[in-house]
DNA sequence: AATGAATGAGTATTCATTCAT
DNA sequence: AATGAATGAATACTCATTCAT
């Protein structure tokens, strides 16, 4: 064992287990081969967390906490500075803005909070690869993709939806938007982190090319969807 | 149907191991589970199997050979068939129709074939999360879902986009097209499939309003796509 | 490994466990250690025990099983063949003798189960070493020793106790009896067994002489303790 | 009492350590619990001693100590003051006293001797919990029990033994008075300290009245063995 | 006197696979 | 086709002990 470069131990086998567990997957790592990738002896992992489980729980939490914050800041700076700029107020059941320019803002810091979240997803795709992969098996973290859709979701919380149905107050939310921002907008976001790299290598793109195309056809979507939305509605009563 | 190999313990073994496999992943599903759950003696799995991997193997290959029997079956029943009543040609580079009604059955057909795909991976749910799980690994079956685009790929061998770009000659198949078919049409459709139940259990739907549910999102999505098609090709000519 | 002599797997994991949990105690002893002295592959023992702890709890159970059997010999050949033959009978409190020989043939009876006593817990001497030391930590096997006494105890399956009841009526079953039983019979005879091989090198005293010794002064004890009930009764009632 | 080498710190490992030595053993006591248990580093632990075992062999040197220690005290109130007082003597192979009341004199004192090893044995019960432990391993600590016996054994340190010879010359120290004494003076007074807490909860005796109980039984016991000896050596000779 | 970090050797248990029948 | 027994190589986790400060 070479002298360890980098951090202290604890964050090399962090590092270690987001490399491993990403590649191979949680079952199909090792904690020898974490050890070894993190030059740390094998039982210092046990010093530092409870069981290889746990390592995965700690990281697992770690987005979770991440991806609050980045919502958290959305809230921050646009809700809530329009709030005290006097652009906008939350009403009981949605938000209401006092002028379309302040609507349009609003639905500019939008499109910001959508390129945050890809830039979010990408610097965490090796976690998002994991949780993935977790999601998919029935276990622990079956839920946490699903929890990730919470704060996009047709909620009390959801300042976007709000947006949305504010924009068009005949919009309803219907059970095939929530689908819509499920299958068409977390699942490909997500996804599209997790196959970053095998993408950018088939595809012969290179990395900000790659995410600039993926903003670009999103918008597309979620635009034309918008206007679409009249042709669900009317399936959606039949 | 071919000639069955192997008794019904055989099938048993098949059975559990997809149940297992599905729900724990491959590497968290042991042999000894497999023998429980399909009542067999474990040895008798080294009978019928070279390994544990092969088992897996088995059964991708296996899905494998039904998405190409469904693909088979659309361009028997659609171009082959339309060709024979001299509805349309092949040409070297494209596909030709005689008329604006055979484009519009050509259409409809491929609209099916949405259909049929849906009802496909919903009816191979458990091997499709499967190879999900697998593909997020990078290993054996890291390709079988970069696999499965292909036959949805701008290539040769895809008869869909060829008629978009018979239908519109400058419509040019950008990267952008084939991103969008891969994180907004193979992505969610496959997910779909993998958390069909989860998704179902969540919405209260049931399996039919589920169903119908995400054909509408779907169709919605692809046909706004390709009117806001425009955009995209502006963008991508910067 | 030498070619295993002896009979199957299974019963030389259960010899070699014996003797070590004898030797060293429970929780000193290794599998590893189990599985040499055994002549068997470590995983066979898993094969056969769900754990280190099963095989205790086989053995355990094993020797209260035996335990139990001895009693049940002892009610089988006394109580219930001079029942058959009318020299006794069972009273709801107690048992009845129809003449002094009868009552003499009982007693006589108790002497030969004491000797079967001793005889049983030497040919378990291993096993009794090993309850005695799970007795003492405070763990699933504590009551083990308690247990042990069950049969002895003063309650309505103990023929013993009433037999003495019945030969003196107004000699009641006191709290010191019962602790008599427990410290002076149960204990010594029980470490007796724990200790013989020690005592025996100690001694100097061949195994059966050492026996006769034992069984000699535990007489002369027991049977001068009834006699001297008389004075523990007077100090029991202060 | 001598000047206490280490802290407070030093202390708290001790009894820590004897508590969980004798709940659990000392194979099953792990020093991090020791640890945690005294509140100190796990390191700390290795500053006052030099291995795990070193605590445990401190801590049986320290109750022989004691043990000695209560039999000089013993030697000194009563042989050496009677001596000095001129009611005995101290002959090559035997104790003399000049009258009958010397004689009982020191009868009283012996039965004394045996309430301070009650309370001596219950005061230290944890300890004594964990030579028995030891003493049934075949380990470093497997003589503490038979070392224990030596100071009421049959030799010339044994003054209890000669005072008996003392008073009835023709009263050999037979192999069965030594059995006796130790499978049913010793062994139950050590076990009685080691199960004490578990038969004080089952007989729902309080702590005083238990005592009590244990050296009434003990008394009769011992005195009816004295006057019941005719009867064992009159087998020992056969 | 005290401690957080580190470690080598181990420790029970598991697992895919094979063998003999 | 089927099975009970057996096994080598791991595998997650532990533990007494040491080190550097």
């Amino acid at each position: 064992m070479e002298k360890p470069i980098g951090g202290e131990a604890r964050e090399r086998i962090i590092n270690a287990s987001l490399a491993l567990f990403s590649q191979k997957g949680y079952d199909a790592t090792r904690v020898n081969d974490i050890a070894d990738l993190a030059c740390v002896n094998k039982a210092l992992i046990y010093y530092y967390f409870k069981s290889k489980q746990d390592i995965l729980d700690y990281m697992v939490e770690n987005l979770n906490k991440k991806a609050v914050s980045i919502a958290m800041d959305f809230i921050q700076s646009s809700i809530v500075k329009m709030i005290k700029e006097g652009l906008m107020d939350i009403y009981p059941d949605r938000l209401h803005f006092t002028s379309g320019e302040a609507k349009n803002l609003f639905l500019e810091n939008s499109m910001k909070l959508y390129e945050n979240l890809v830039d979010f997803v990408l610097e965490n795709k090796e976690i998002i690869r994991i949780l993935l992969l977790e999601s998919l098996k029935r276990g622990k973290h079956q839920n946490s993709l699903f929890g990730f859709l919470k704060f996009m979701k047709k909620d009390d919380e959801n300042p976007i939806f709000k947006t949305i149905c504010d924009a068009d107050p005949d919009f309803m939310c219907s059970q095939d938007l929530i689908l819509f921002e499920f299958f068409f907008s977390i699942i490909p976001i997500v996804n599209f982190a997790a196959y970053f790299d095998e993408y950018m290598h088939a595809s012969n793109l290179n990395e900000k090319e790659l995410k600039k195309a993926f903003l670009r056809v999103y918008e597309v979507i979620t635009s034309s969807f918008v206007s679409g939305s009249d042709i669900l509605l009317k399936n959606n009563k039949i």
